[in-house]
DNA sequence: GCCGTTTTCGGCCCGACTGTTTTCAGTCG
């Protein structure tokens, strides 16, 4: 039997939550199926392994019970309880769910009343005015509804999500235009992008103002407003034209605004588990503040944090201030999702020196004119100077990718005449012979080991044939791998972000083979890739492997552009300057390149 | 459903906003 992947776990448990809340289980037991979703979505162990040795319900959040669905969905290829819940409702119940304002209360309502059981239903239920006269509902409602379907029906296949990539050009204009804003003392992106998430539903705004009042206005402002959501007293929130981004923005008196921050950066899981400290010392978080609760136990679990007189507001300078007062340390954003640093911040392991772009040396994997970047050596050297590098690697694509201009073995040798001449014209950045190679089908390299040889650099990259099985694609790059001129494997798992799924691989297997040959592994910041992903990361970091940071840069705009992109997965898989090859100058660099 | 040197039962994070209500339920993050 082919084992079952993880993610199809995952799936299956995040299913038993949404369908025990259409039946309206209490939140605690739904939540215990999202709680071991994560868990099993963190997970580094070999799942089939902890299934057949029974050790599942050592995993924290994992009992007899959701263990014991998830063996059987492991063993037999299906969660019973899952299809005996599927089959109590419609099949497409659970689009009713993506749509805005509309959750399993609602859900199960329109279906036991109406019969809705699609997005479909539901339109044609609101369009014939049968969903204001419910109990609950009204012609507001029933208006919302519609534009949540319209919503529902343009982000659906991608989840709703938006890549990071795309998304961040506006987010950022639009804090500008906050911070310019009347009153505003300090402001900054929240939510996941300032945690970094390859892929983010909407942005956050958090702002500090005497008066509110005039931010608001100014933000409702902003040219790019298709449509005013939302606002309250201390909230509003707006939808962006082109993109249909939704973002939201908050705006607090100044002393409130590091524990709001921290509040709107997430994750939820992280401050669940955050605030579950906070309970075990006495103290409440919320956006507000953090508080000592009342010594009345009557008082302590009545009221809000923000109307209990009773409670005493411990001031919060700066987020690293709420840590130490739960005797933390602090965490950066990009590691905040519950996958382990909680544990670690408590026991101060927390590694104290992740990886800025300002610790990047040297320029790794980059495309000109000799195959298909837009600028030529020269621009890309001149530029690659000026951002201060030391060296780069000249890593153009090989003859095989003859889409991208791949260089024959002729036009690869004539290249390496211009290197030389460019490299006399800027002795100050040492340029690296190199290519990015195709890993062809059967895992060989696009040239003769004979050429490979003469190169500074070789990185090997899959571009074609994604559509292989996970047994010939993991065999592909086992076997690469023994190509013993092969430096480095280049966006390793071939994703593009909600556009095309990583290759199928068993990705395990393939780390435990670099590590026992000395392959080092790229961290790609093309924003359409951040390839390998934070998770993958942190694998390969777990078996000692070297990594790169790179921004696979197709023109003197990327050279920079894409380094954020490439950090941001670094950091989120926890990697630490020393990690990095090209932290190191272009001696250490062809140093770690070296093949044991 | 999970969990446990204050508990094997009784907890489980917290608040804003909206629409439908006349004190609150549902949704969202």
């Amino acid at each position: 039997m082919t084992p079952v992947d993880k993610s199809v776990v995952v799936k299956a448990l995040k299913d038993m939550s949404a369908y025990l809340q259409l039946k309206g289980e209490n939140s605690f037991k739904t939540r215990a199926y999202d709680l071991a979703a994560e868990r099993i979505a963190g997970l580094t162990e070999d799942l089939q392994a902890l299934v057949e040795q029974k050790r599942l319900t050592s995993l924290p959040n994992i009992g007899e019970s959701i263990g014991a669905k998830i063996s059987d969905l492991v063993l037999t290829g299906k969660m019973s309880a899952l299809e005996e819940l599927k089959a109590l409702w419609p099949p497409r119940i659970m689009e009713l769910m993506q749509v805005q304002d509309l959750g399993p209360k609602k859900a199960k309502a329109l279906f036991e009343l109406l019969g809705v059981g699609s997005i479909d239903d539901l339109e044609k239920a609101c369009n014939d005015h049968r969903v204001r006269d419910l109990k609950g509902f009204g012609q507001k409602t029933e208006d919302k509804l519609l534009a949540g379907i319209a919503l529902a029906r343009r982000s659906m296949g991608a989840g709703g999500r938006k890549s990071l990539g795309g998304v961040e050009a506006q987010a950022n204009a639009l804090l500008a235009w906050v911070k310019s804003a009347p009153g505003v003392i300090r402001a900054s992106l929240g939510g996941s992008v300032r945690r970094r998430r390859e892929t983010v539903a909407d942005v956050d705004i958090i702002a500090s103002a005497a008066d509110p009042a005039p931010v608001f206005e100014h933000f409702g402002k902003f040219p790019q407003v298709a449509e005013h959501m939302s606002s309250g007293e201390s909230k509003a929130s707006v939808r962006l034209m082109i993109t249909d981004l939704q973002v939201d923005l908050r705006v607090l008196p100044d002393e409130d605004f590091a524990s709001a921050l921290h509040h709107f950066t997430g994750s939820k899981a992280h401050h669940i588990r955050l605030r579950g400290i906070a309970n075990d010392k006495g103290l409440t978080i919320s956006e507000w503040g953090v508080f000592r609760m009342g010594a009345d136990p009557a008082v302590q679990k009545k009221g809000t944090a923000k109307h209990e007189g009773a409670q005493e507001k411990l001031p919060i300078k700066d987020e690293a201030e709420l840590y130490a007062l739960l005797g933390m340390q602090y965490v950066p954003p990009e590691l905040r999702e519950d996958w382990g640093e909680i544990e670690a911040s408590i026991a101060h392991t927390l590694p104290e020196d992740l990886i800025t772009a300002d610790d990047i040396c040297g320029n790794v994997h980059m495309h000109t004119v000799w195959s298909d970047g837009k600028d030529t050596l020269e621009a890309m050297v001149r530029a690659a100077k000026e951002l201060g590098y030391k060296y780069v690697t000249v890593t153009e694509h090989s003859q095989t990718s003859n889409y991208a201009g791949g260089l024959s073995l002729e036009r690869l040798k004539a290249q390496w005449g211009e290197i030389e001449q460019v490299q006399e014209k800027f002795p100050e950045v040492k340029l690296l012979k190199g290519i990015e190679s195709d890993i062809l089908e059967d895992g060989s390299l696009d040239y003769p080991d004979s050429v490979l040889e003469q190169l500074d650099v070789v990185i090997g990259s899959i571009h074609q044939r994604y559509s292989q099985d996970e047994a010939a694609m993991t065999k592909r790059v086992l076997n690469a791998f023994d190509n013993p001129y092969l430096h480095v494997w280049g966006h390793p798992t071939g994703r593009l972000l909600l556009k095309r799924d990583p290759a199928p691989m068993r990705m395990e297997e393939i780390l435990d083979k670099a590590a026992k040959k000395g392959i080092t592994i790229e961290i790609n910041g093309c924003p359409d890739r951040m390839d390998l992903a934070a998770e993958n990361v942190r694998k390969a970091l777990e078996r000692g492997l070297k990594l790169v940071v790179s921004t696979d840069a197709h023109s003197v705009g990327e050279l920079k552009s894409h380094l954020p992109y490439a950090i941001a997965s670094a950091r989120r898989g926890w990697v630490r300057k020393s990690d990095v090859l090209n932290t190191r100058d272009v001696k250490g660099f062809r140093e770690g390149l070296v093949r044991r």
